[in-house]
RNA sequence: UGGGCCGUCGCCAAGUGGUAAGGCUCUGGGUUUUGAUCUCAGCAUGCGUAGGUUCGAAUCCUACCGGCCCAGCCA
């Protein structure tokens, strides 16, 4: 059942202790967001959580919509979450469910509640129901309609229900105990007044149920035996067992909280992802740079590599930051063993081999995988005029440097041994041509003379090729933590955090590009077509993350 | 200063009384027509601190210190 190569995490452990008591037969866990945003990273560990686990002990997850509080909520991010949770390669369990399915049973157990005297209707305004609460350190005090009859409550229920209060005007609370040293058990409200129309029911109610008095009741329809969320509600749970333990559920479901995952150099909260947008900071909350699902599939990164990034975190119960590092890693390593291979110029310099025929063309041949035979062969045009890399010429330099020199070699890649003999430069001193020699009979092999190249660098036919637009993304951030203690985050932002390269050079073969996985520019990182904004005319590529780099560029 | 939770290498994270796994990062070596990949090696005498129990403690006890969460008719 398990691998005994991992060790488990303590939601596993307890996932495996209860099969093994029998508490339960089948594992059943479920994915609750709030129709009220985009999914980010963090959301993404919630997923690889609840469906992982669904899969990795045969069990099922569910996808529900927690609709609890019309204004926020909206149908549009019902479809884009979706989306994004199919994307990640999880599937749930059959029709998707949405807290507001509930609606009619929650209503009827709420009375349930009042005829047990559990419950009653309290007039108390929000700015009352606050002082009456108490605080941290001092107990709260009994609202003076805690003790309103059954009759009454129930007949003022359902004029609320029946839309003769005003939002606010009152609420129905849950009678435990206003001296409770947690707050959440002095007499939460669990339904309150809203007038607003609702993206399921419309306008069907105007009371709505609180959170609290939802979620565990719709985790006991579902059958979830294992209701996983994160750190904060910790102290909802004794409420939450609460309502299991005094209304007629159908099953015990049980709450564990986990810590939820934060990246550094990145903010995650919605109302600050949001001012990134509106604020013009980025092009929209699927821009390259975001942390949102959608931000990384535009970017290139896999479906996999998010997964294998948020096993590599681990479950715990620890607060913690990790470091964007260990995500690239995830990135690269699915992108370096997937990715096709190919030569893209980004910064062109012009280079004329001047022994070689100006009519005279070749046809180099390259793998599409340096590892992997079930790649594609590349065919690559060559002439006497070719692009390479600003980065890659230099007229002096020191043995450390190992691309074209004046005077040395270098090997073209999968093309042949070129020496450099001149830098013809502008009026203003900028080289804007080299000129140099081919080394005869080197391609796939070493010259003759015995004087080899000492490095290789990566070229595109001047004549035979496709222009395109390169757009280099860097961590939004320049700090750490941009909103730690008090600093405003938006003054960290990372000015270069997108350079747009207009004049690349791309090799012939990738005309038509690959949109399912982005390609390795060889020497320079890996690169997605940008789905939204590239034309078969105007090819775009985001640069999803560089190479390692151990040379100091 | 009410309650709850958490503190093991720069960052994640195993470990649950028997003498500190692993990954990321970093450093150094090898292979290489990608300064990539791959590969080899190094990287906590110490587990928030201080005491105590024990033959033996990251693991048990006590007291401190530090961090996070809770006073929405948000989730």
């Amino acid at each position: 059942m398990s691998d005994n190569k991992k060790p488990l995490n303590f939601i596993e452990k307890i996932i495996e202790d209860d099969l093994a008591s029998g508490r339960i037969s089948r594992l059943k866990t479920r994915f609750p967001p709030e129709p009220n945003g985009y999914l980010h990273i963090g959301h993404a560990k919630s997923i690889c959580l609840n469906f992982g686990l669904a899969k990795k002990y045969k069990g099922s997850c569910n996808l529900r919509f927690d609709d609890t509080n019309p204004e926020k909520e909206d149908e549009e991010f019902v479809e884009s979450i979706k989306q994004d949770v199919q994307w990640l390669g999880f599937q749930w369990e059959g029709d998707i469910h949405f807290t507001s399915d509930y609606f009619d049973q929650l209503y009827e157990w709420a009375i349930g509640l009042i005829k047990e005297g559990k419950a009653y209707v309290c007039d108390l305004s929000p700015d009352e129901a606050r002082e009456y609460r108490g605080s941290l350190t001092e107990p709260g005090k009994n609202s003076p309609y805690r003790n309103r009859s059954v009759e009454e409550n129930l007949e003022l229920f359902e004029k609320m229900r029946a839309g003769e209060f005003d939002e606010g005007a009152c609420s129905l609370r849950v009678k435990i105990d206003m001296a409770h040293p947690n707050m959440q058990m002095r007499d939460p409200i669990i339904y309150r007044i809203k007038k607003a129309m609702h993206h399921q029911t419309g306008d069907k109610w105007c009371i709505y149920p609180s959170y609290d008095y939802a979620h565990g009741q719709g985790d006991a329809i579902e059958g979830i035996t294992h209701s996983i969320c994160t750190l904060e509600f910790e102290e909802h749970r004794p409420l939450y067992d609460w309502f299991i333990q005094n209304l007629p559920v159908p099953s015990e479901p049980h709450q564990y909280e986990f810590s939820r995952l934060n990246v550094n150099y990145t903010v995650t909260s919605k109302r600050k992802l949001k001012q990134l947008v509106d604020e013009g900071v980025v092009s929209g909350w699927d821009d390259p740079r975001m942390p949102t699902i959608s931000g990384m599939r535009h970017r290139g990164y896999t479906p996999k590599s998010i997964r294998d990034f948020v096993e590599s975190t681990g479950v715990t119960r620890t607060d913690g930051v990790v470091d964007v590092s260990q995500l690239e890693f995830s990135v690269r390593e699915d992108l370096n063993e997937n990715a096709p291979r190919a030569m893209c110029v980004l910064n062109p310099l012009k280079v004329v081999l001047t022994n070689y025929p100006e009519d005279k063309r070749e046809t180099m041949t390259a793998p599409g995988h340096p590892n992997r035979d079930d790649f594609a062969e590349r065919l690559l045009p060559f002439s006497r005029e070719i692009y390479i890399d600003r980065d890659d010429f230099r007229e002096e330099a020191n043995k450390k440097y190992k691309r074209l020199v004046l005077g040395k070699r270098v090997r073209l890649r999968n093309a042949y041994i070129i020496e450099a003999d001149e830098a013809i430069k502008d009026d203003s001193g900028e080289i804007i041509e080299v000129r140099a020699r081919v080394i005869e009979n080197t391609v796939g092999k070493n010259p003759e003379d015995g004087i080899k190249a000492k490095g290789v660098i990566h070229w595109v036919c001047a004549t035979n090729h496709v222009n395109c637009e390169v757009r280099l993304y860097d961590r939004l951030f320049t700090e750490e933590f941009p909103d730690a203690g008090g600093k405003d985050f938006m003054n960290s932002v990372n000015p270069e955090s997108l350079k747009v390269l207009t004049n690349c050079k791309l090799e012939m073969s990738l005309s038509k590009p690959n949109t399912d996985i982005p390609y390795q520019f060889e020497r320079e990182g890996y690169f997605f077509v940008d789905l939204k904004d590239s034309r078969p005319e105007h090819l775009i590529f985001n640069r999803t993350i560089g190479l390692r780099d151990t040379w100091n560029k």
